[in-house]
RNA sequence: GCCGCUGUAGCUCAGCUGGUAGAGCGGCGCUUUCGUAAAGCGUAGGUCUCCGGUUCAAAUCCGGACAGCGGCUCCA
């Protein structure tokens, strides 16, 4: 594989950073140091020397050294043996697992070997001959290379952050540090990444989270349990609102289920023996163990089962926006996009084998709807989850059902032009998913809409409905989440957004403010003119949301709060706006005067 | 869960090597009625996250808990 410039250099900006870690600690012990987005990273296990901040300024300062010494990067070829014997010889066990790997399997990549035969020794035959080794500035490293010719042509870099990671990332293997660096060939470059990492924080959904009132947390009821204010109720509130709109449409039905069940329910749906511990349990007085729900779907299959089915009654749809609780690894909460408490938006289809396509293009037809509503249509991806078909005991189902249900996925992706790529062990415990990744505002892919198919449910709940001839059949399930969880998707829209809500979902959506307190009366007629305004888009019949500053501050106080507020709509109302019966309308492409008996129609072509 | 860092007023933060706390914004009060991103003055807010230890003395040093952040691992 070719390697561009810039890797190349990043690549050997690794070396020189580990270079400069063994002449400051010169019994360090190297894992791997490739090269990742934006930079590099090598782990260092470094025994009870802790690395912190207050290093990083000495590590590069001895790099910059051995940059400015200038020393070329040599390459030898080594026998195979001869090098797991210099890696002994100078302590260097992960490095020796390396080459025992190379020497066995030809690669070091953990993914492509049996996990039981990582890093192990073997006597036999060699995958490999010769390995490459390259030296620079005193410091020899097992690389494949290739490196720039000399450390003085390395570009500009910077030590961002050290972190823990496991060797190999098994969480059985002991933790190393990490320590990460970016780099890029000019300064200019690297000033604009530092300058774009500024600005992406501006858009964090945890600080605009805080900044616009929307949600918090507190000590007392406990981590990863938010709390939603008014405003960031009101969001989710339209959000709920829109999204059971378009599903109404396509036939489904609101259902509400109650957030525990006894711990049966969990062990009959296969949840509880793969996600045992996450579920968290709730005992009665009386000792009776119940569960507070992972998903839905259970509690919904139960719906079903509760009356006699016929084929003809099918599809049979429901969808509920409702908390999920799972108890999540502490490590992994923050924010809204990992927490206990999850507010999922769900629903279930009960079709016939026949009617599951139909069934799967619909709610992909759901999805590009809402998703074109919101302007994020084309800022996706879209993975087929298929099964590990190495291990096919982490499923529950036939082996057959899964085949054909895989098959039909790839057919629906085909047909409708999805381009969706395939996926192997990502699929659901039940079966095969369709699902659309979306980038935040760092880059990071977050999964949100997908579609996903299950013929095993409803056997382990024994659902079934009467066909034509009389016979008892099971019916098909088909899960789906068009925007995931209220919290992943606030994530998503904040991020994306900036803060800067479209107008319908805007928790304020118009400000007046008014400029002294001599237009009491015509600031009464402008909000007559919002109190009859309703929104028809996306949903209709939504009333205006407005409130009126008319304290008695500056107008530059009120735009700057207003603006803070990322209010999308600001009326500025004086005694000039009066006299000609006009309103000032600032929204964030500029401001503009609107007669009064034209702002309804102004706000309606938002 | 693991590794590292952090925890001072509602918010953003200052407080050097131990001598029991400060600013700006916000709040409240008064003055100001002012047309495009912060009017002026005054005033009230803190068991320095919590628990323990060292010390004549702890926001400051040490240990633990809790919480936040950055990663690793995981994610129905």
């Amino acid at each position: 594989m070719e390697k561009d410039k810039l890797s190349i250099m990043r690549h050997s900006l690794a070396h020189i950073m580990a270079a400069a870690i063994q002449r400051i600690w010169p019994e360090t012990k190297f894992g791997v140091g490739p090269v990742v987005e934006n930079g590099f990273y090598y782990d260092i296990d470094l025994g009870d020397v802790k690395i912190s901040e207050a290093n990083f300024a000495k590590i590069e300062k001895s790099m910059r050294e051995i940059i400015e010494y200038g020393d070329n990067f040599e390459q030898s070829e080594v026998p195979i043996d001869e090098a797991i014997q210099w890696a002994r010889d100078s302590n260097q066990p992960y490095k020796e697992e390396l080459l025992n790997d190379l020497k066995r399997s030809g690669t070091t990549s953990a993914g492509d070997i049996d996990k039981d035969d990582l890093g192990v020794a073997t006597d036999g035959e060699s995958a490999v001959e010769k390995v490459s080794f390259y030296k620079n500035g005193g410091f020899v490293d097992l690389c494949l290379g290739p490196h720039i010719a000399n450390t003085k042509d390395v570009g500009v870099f910077k030590i961002m952050r050290i972190a823990g990671a496991y060797w190999r990332g098994d969480e059985k293997n002991p933790q190393m540090q990490r320590l990460y660096a970016v780099a890029f060939e000019t300064q200019a470059e690297l000033d604009d990444y530092m300058e774009r990492l500024e600005q992406s924080k501006l858009r964090d959904h945890r600080r605009l989270g805080q900044e616009l009132d929307l949600f918090c947390f507190s000590d007392l009821v406990g981590p990863g349990l938010p709390l939603y204010t008014p405003r960031g109720t009101m969001i989710i509130s339209e959000l709920q609102n829109c999204i059971e709109n378009v599903c109404r449409g396509y036939g489904f039905e609101k259902v509400k289920t109650p957030h525990l069940a006894k711990r049966i329910l969990f062990e009959t749906s296969g949840h509880a023996g793969k996600f045992g511990e996450e579920l968290f349990s709730v005992e009665s007085p009386k000792g009776h163990k119940f569960s507070l729900k992972p998903v839905q779907c259970p509690h919904q299959t139960q719906i079903y089962a509760s009356k006699v089915r016929s084929y003809k009654d099918l599809p049979i749809r429901y969808m509920e926006s409702d908390k999920q609780y799972r108890a999540e690894k502490t490590g992994e909460i923050g924010g809204l996009n990992r927490v206990f408490a999850i507010t999922v938006e769900d629903g279930h289809t009960f079709c016939r084998v026949d009617q599951v396509k139909q069934e799967v293009i619909n709610v992909v037809n759901i999805i590009r709807d809402f998703y074109t509503a919101l302007g994020l249509w084309d800022n996706h991806r879209v993975y087929l989850s298929v099964r590990d078909y190495a291990h096919p005991e982490k499923y529950i189902g036939d082996a057959a059902d899964w085949d054909l249900c895989e098959s039909m996925l790839q057919e629906i992706s085909d047909e409708l032009g999805l381009n969706a790529e395939r996926s192997e062990g990502e699929a659901a415990l039940y079966g095969p998913k369709l699902d659309f990744m979306f980038k935040d505002a760092m880059g990071k892919e977050i999964q949100i809409p997908t579609v996903q198919l299950d013929f095993a449910t409803p056997k382990r709940f024994n659902l079934t409905y009467v066909d034509r001839d009389g016979k008892d059949i099971n019916p098909v399930m088909v899960h789906r989440a068009v925007l995931g969880s209220y919290e992943r998707f606030l994530v998503l829209l904040i991020e994306h957004f900036a803060g800067w809500f479209p107008l319908w979902l805007a928790p304020e959506q118009v400000r007046i403010l008014t400029i002294n307190d001599t237009v009491g009366d015509y600031v009464t007629e402008v909000e007559e003119v919002l109190k009859n305004t309703v929104l028809m888009k996306p949903v209709k019949y939504r009333e205006i949301r407005y409130t009126v500053d008319d304290r008695n501050e500056s107008l530059g106080k009120k735009i700057r709060e207003a603006t803070n507020w990322k209010i999308p709509v600001q009326l500025i109302i004086g005694q000039k706006d009066k006299d000609a019966r006009e309103v000032s309308i600032r929204t964030q492409s500029g401001e503009e005067k609107v007669a009064l008996d034209k702002l309804a129609d102004y706000l309606l072509a938002i």
